[in-house]
DNA sequence: AGGAATTTGTGCGTATGTATC
DNA sequence: AGATACATACGCACAAATTCC
């Protein structure tokens, strides 16, 4: 008996091609070689490179232009659903940044949803800026079975890119609810809102292309500056 | 010069099996005949109708099931992108109804944004339960171009099925802002939560499958009791 | 301007794998 | 265990859009 447990060939192929664009081997606006010359080098066919080429197009990752060609689009976050679930400044504009105020791994705690595996799971709170402005407390509880530790310096200003960096992991779906919260006692004094008050509230609950549910996160943001923006296609 | 003004037949085949769902002749939940016998009656190879079958998955209409069969799922709003936007009870389920309050053709004063092409739009206030509890009050500005009369009677419980019956038009992207409001003074007196006091609060954008950005909605909801969720994938 | 070459889009057929019944 | 049904993969022919000469 010759089981296969690997994944399908048009997906290992589009998985291959999105690390080749994050690796920045495959540049924003690079037109790839003709497809029947890439399914040659790859050893499959054109079906079913084309399939995986359909993939990254619904993933935003790409441009296919009959006649053309195929065109890499490299924005930072277009492969993230992040880019459609996000912090927007009332006025606009604003770089987001982010400081770390405390790593710690934990038992989670009973009122935290079911999620991931482990009975164990970090838990990040950070202080989220835009444009400078402190815009949002946010406490993330990472799945415990995704590290064995975290280390406060490794993590980068998008954990986004920690994710898909560091543990080889990326979102692909998320469920948002949003409503009416409290901002949280251990919310820093940079944070204009004072503990208590009325803000509002986004919980998430995230999933990685594995399938696994690996994050839950409870964001607190200053109502008076900062709106949660969906946009939806 | 023999020009082809027809549509590819994968999407041809997924419209007329849209139709078909739509108009009650393929049920919920029944099972498609095996993808080969309907290849067949369709007059069309297997790969293309498995193409077209894929475009109903991907809207969500059609479970696939290997080994099993393809599904029919019929539930009334699927096909919208309101299927991912929408109001819940924290505690789970309940039907959504809604109840007009009032139906007005006004001009757009300055305090909405710009959208649709008309100087004029209709302002539709209505009170939206969840299994009978009052949960939101609700106010619609659809642009004017899109109609010269509305009448009260004309709308249904979904504004959704009004727009795409009546109209022929169906909303294909949105975009939402959440934030925190404040009750509006024309609340009626069922919205258990007092005018002026502090609520969830949603604004958002809707295109049609034209292109045309032709409604802006504002949303103020019961925050205890309501959540505004979004799925993303 | 126009036609040839290139490149992706559509459609068909077939063989084999895998899940379900 | 066998039959059924969808999933994957391959290859080919022609259409349509673009690009280049």
């Amino acid at each position: 008996m010759t089981e296969n447990h690997a994944l399908p060939l048009y997906v290992q192929t589009a998985e291959r091609l999105i690390r080749e664009i994050n690796a920045g081997r495959l540049l924003d606006g690079e037109r790839l070689p003709p497809e029947r010359d890439m399914a040659q080098d790859l050893g499959i066919s054109v079906g079913t490179l084309r399939k995986a080429l359909a993939d990254l197009t619904d993933k935003g990752m790409l441009d296919r232009v009959q006649g053309s060609g195929n065109y890499v689009r490299h924005s930072p976050d277009a492969t993230s659903v992040y880019a459609f679930f996000r912090l927007e400044l009332v006025d606009g504009g604003g770089l987001p940044t982010a400081t770390i105020l405390s790593v710690d791994r934990l038992e989670k705690p009973n009122d935290l949803p079911d999620f991931g595996a482990s009975r164990y799971g970090f838990r990040i709170r950070r202080l989220r800026r835009l444009g400078g402005v402190p815009a949002a407390v946010e406490e993330i509880w990472l799945d415990g079975a995704a590290k064995d530790q975290l280390i406060t310096e490794d993590l980068s200003e998008s954990l986004y890119l920690y994710y898909r960096d560091q543990l080889g992991l990326w979102i692909t779906r998320a469920e948002d609810s949003v409503g009416v919260g409290h901002v949280p006692d251990w919310a820093p004094e940079a944070f204009p809102a004072v503990p208590g008050s009325v803000c509002g509230y986004v919980e998430r609950l995230s999933w990685a292309q594995t399938g696994d549910n690996i994050e839950y996160s409870r964001t607190w943001f200053d109502s008076d500056k900062v709106r949660h923006i969906t946009r939806m296609k």
